[in-house]
DNA sequence: GATAATCGCCGTATTAAATTCTGTATCAAT
DNA sequence: ATTGATACAGAATTTAATACGGCGATTATC
């Protein structure tokens, strides 16, 4: 395992390729991870216990990072989705960064190359709730501004869905990743 | 089940109120969906059949929307991540927003209030697949300009966390909900 | 070019979990 | 007070997950 960390997020990387059949594995699961491994095997064209080895090597090299309920936000008081840019000075490592995280309102921290340096997007109960959390997150050291784009209304969400698409080019082809 | 669309995102109201003990068991159904109904049971202080059969109605409800693989973007080869601005004119009910829906690099399209309308979510190998994306959709007619946020490091992403953060307000003092 | 080793897969067997069924207590409404 | 509905627990059954042994193909090594 890798011990390298990539902020809070751990990126570990794939420790053997992921072939076509891992991909259309992938691509099965994202839709319904609730299926019998023989019903994916038949899906993919492999035995039960052949699929079974695949996923476990999947999970472990971390293509699959976990197997979550995706939950409606409505359901649990949380309709309200919003987008926030927060410039800062001298953006370290950590220490606001974890300030950020601690916020449960926060799904997802991002540094952006642009004219700001960081966009999190948050989900509250209400704008009230949401005024809060950007007053908190105001009193943050650091923060010198925020600037917030409420979601009015959702038409698509959801996960990477691999392989699906077309083929992949090769490694060898590929260009270096950006990170 | 109701049949209002709500842009291309189905929308349906939970049946019956989610309360303390399902968002306890959404709680750790986000975590890990892999676990057995006897485990949940345990964490939530009720038995198999009764955990299961509360999963089948948050399921049915629509609160649980799926169960799905989260794929770590890195191990399918898409490791750019990009979030985009769009303005456009006389933005419409579907026939653009379908458009854009079909490529499958967007992972999420939402409306905002701000100064653009449409704020999106793109994935894409590299720079040349993401500029690749931004033509097509510079060619989708409605649009007028865009503004990309190429992210440089992700720092945190997870999905809704429910119950695990505070007690909830009651539906009746409750405000309306902005969506 | 032959041989050994490794890897991925299948079929079977075993174990564990999902699911069904039945009965019971609790709460709500009549 | 009675009836109905709801939610839960326990036992039984069905189904799926997991472990094991063996086979064939590919790859490395001599």
């Amino acid at each position: 395992m890798d011990e390298e960390t990539d902020g809070i997020l751990q990126n570990r990387p794939a420790a053997r390729d992921v072939d076509a059949t891992d991909r259309k594995i992938l691509g099965v699961l994202v839709d319904d991870a609730t299926i019998s491994y023989a019903e994916l095997g038949d899906r993919v064209g492999l035995s039960p216990p052949a699929v079974h080895e695949r996923v476990k090597r999947l999970r472990r090299s971390g293509a699959i990072r976990n197997t979550a309920a995706i939950i409606d936000p409505k359901a649990v008081r949380k309709p309200l989705l919003a987008f926030v840019h927060i410039d800062t000075k001298g953006w370290g490592k950590t220490p606001e960064l974890m300030a950020i995280s601690e916020h449960p309102e926060v799904e997802e921290i991002h540094s952006v190359a642009g004219d700001t340096c960081m966009l999190i997007k948050v989900r509250t109960e209400d704008t009230r709730a949401l005024e809060g959390l950007l007053s908190r997150l105001y009193e943050t050291p650091g923060v010198t501004s925020t600037r917030s784009y409420v979601v009015l209304s959702t038409y698509l969400e959801r996960p990477v869905q691999p392989g699906i698409t077309t083929e992949w080019p090769t490694p060898r082809h590929m260009a270096k990743p950006l990170y």
